[in-house]
DNA sequence: CGCCCACTTGACCACGATCAATACCGGTGG
DNA sequence: CCACCGGTATTGATCGTGGTCAAGTGGGCG
């Protein structure tokens, strides 16, 4: 099989998905190394942190660690759930389409995140790589054995699934409520918290305008717009397109807590 | 202390809580039930589904049942989070506030919902009675002591739990990219495939016009016309406010699917 | 160097919000 | 019984935020 064509850089509905995974196409070879666990730079704060080293060696025997390239398709709605995954490096989207091409993403998956699936069989949602990205990948029932035999690993699933509902309940009210600045505001203050970030106050943007507008309910337009209004207004400092500076943080909050101004 | 007084019926943000639970009020006594889970009536789709008869006794013993009016307040944003339910009968509304008022309902448990707390101490939403409600009420400590204990129940709340997120997902696809016509269909056919629906294709709707508004991130006069415009092409049957006749359902998915008409 | 794509900016438009008036419904009391 | 009242729903007129359409800019890569 030949290695994967280059993949277009369109993000939008005329992409040809790249299937990374799955019966018929395998472009991305898996990574073979001896000791997963021990060089993971997320294992302090993925899922895995629950568990002892010992333990983590049982987990290290059915991994099959991979990787995306940008672009790259994990999984596509509708197609069976065979595996979950953890996010090692990197970041993914993970969006629904509606039949005539608007897009909305429901997430952006950052390392340490789980990628669960509910108790239905297949997906609901299509996932695919912004940036290239490494996962560890397990096959649901392995997984699913190691929830039974590990307590600490199933607790800290119950409450890591728990806080992913309360995020998307928050970002419920986003997109049901904020105005375009308020959201715009209130997605740059959330990936400032997260903590792969490069410096105090400046946030990597690896996903396209589109994207964000995909995931705060606008267009591109709006989103571009509402940069170069932050800019104006001394809220941010934006001199590459992926990389913002937060010059005034506390009006940003205000502007996300919906404080009219 | 007096009786509560009558609440407000005023669902707005001027209404005076009334505290249901907790340090200072306690308007309605808890319901004493001799065998409260054999005559529960969700007892067959809730969480407790999952456990046998006899280790439902174990549960009654620690459980208060109870019982909310219209509109009181089962608790708020940012206080403690002492309990965890189960919805018995009725209907509640899960919601947050922005500080001008701005609302955003995340969610209307009905019977056999479970309304769990993240891991962190307070609560992130508010939670009022829609209806006259009643539920089953845990202390978090001792529900956890159950969850230790009985492996089905706590693989039944992963379970449930994913699929809320994954229910609050769709809806963030619901705010974010779909019209006003689309969302009215979207809830309408959510609310048909909810258990307690009166008859084929008949739904009740228990909340009123701005809570449906406030869920769907849309105005009170959106919605009212949006119903108006369907009764006018055919698709509903609109004859006291609070029920519905869906009388083209496949048109009513057309539209919340997103196929453009 | 030049192409491709993403991003930015501008002009105009439309969907749903806002403001306002009226209809409706259940409850209460004369 | 009807008049009145409070709250909710409906309908109409107008407005504004953000979408749409279009043109221009700029960076990365072959």
């Amino acid at each position: 099989m030949p290695p994967a064509p280059p993949q277009p850089k369109n993000a939008n509905s005329t992409v040809i998905p790249i299937r990374a995974f799955g019966t018929s196409a395998e472009p991305s070879a898996p990574l073979v190394v001896s000791d997963p666990c021990g060089s993971c730079h997320s294992r302090t704060y993925s899922l895995c942190a629950c568990l002892p080293p010992g333990r983590l060696e049982n987990l290290a025997q059915t991994v099959t660690r991979t990787r995306l390239r940008a672009h790259e398709t994990l999984f596509e709605r509708g197609e069976k759930a065979e595996f979950v995954y953890t996010v090692t490096s990197g970041a993914l989207k993970l969006y629904s389409l509606l039949p005539d091409g608007r897009r909305q993403i429901v997430g952006f998956p950052y390392p340490g995140d789980f990628l669960n699936v509910g108790p239905q069989e297949s997906h609901l949602f299509s996932c695919e790589a912004v940036t290239e990205t490494t996962l560890c990948r397990f096959t649901r029932s392995e997984y699913a054995a190691f929830l039974e035999n590990y307590r600490e690993l199933k607790q800290a699933l119950v409450e890591r699934t728990g806080d992913e509902l309360q995020l998307a309940q928050m970002q419920m009210t986003v997109l049901g409520r904020k105005t375009a600045s308020e959201r715009v505001a209130s997605f740059l203050l959330q990936l400032l918290n997260k903590r792969s970030q490069l410096s105090a106050n400046v946030v990597h943007l690896p996903m396209t305008r589109t994207d964000i507008a995909d995931y705060l309910g606008l267009t591109t337009e709006t989103v571009s717009r509402t940069f170069s209004q932050f800019r104006r207004d001394g809220l941010i400092n934006l001199t590459i397109s992926e990389r913002v500076g937060l010059t005034n943080v506390a009006a940003l909050s205000q502007l996300a807590a919906g404080l009219r101004s």
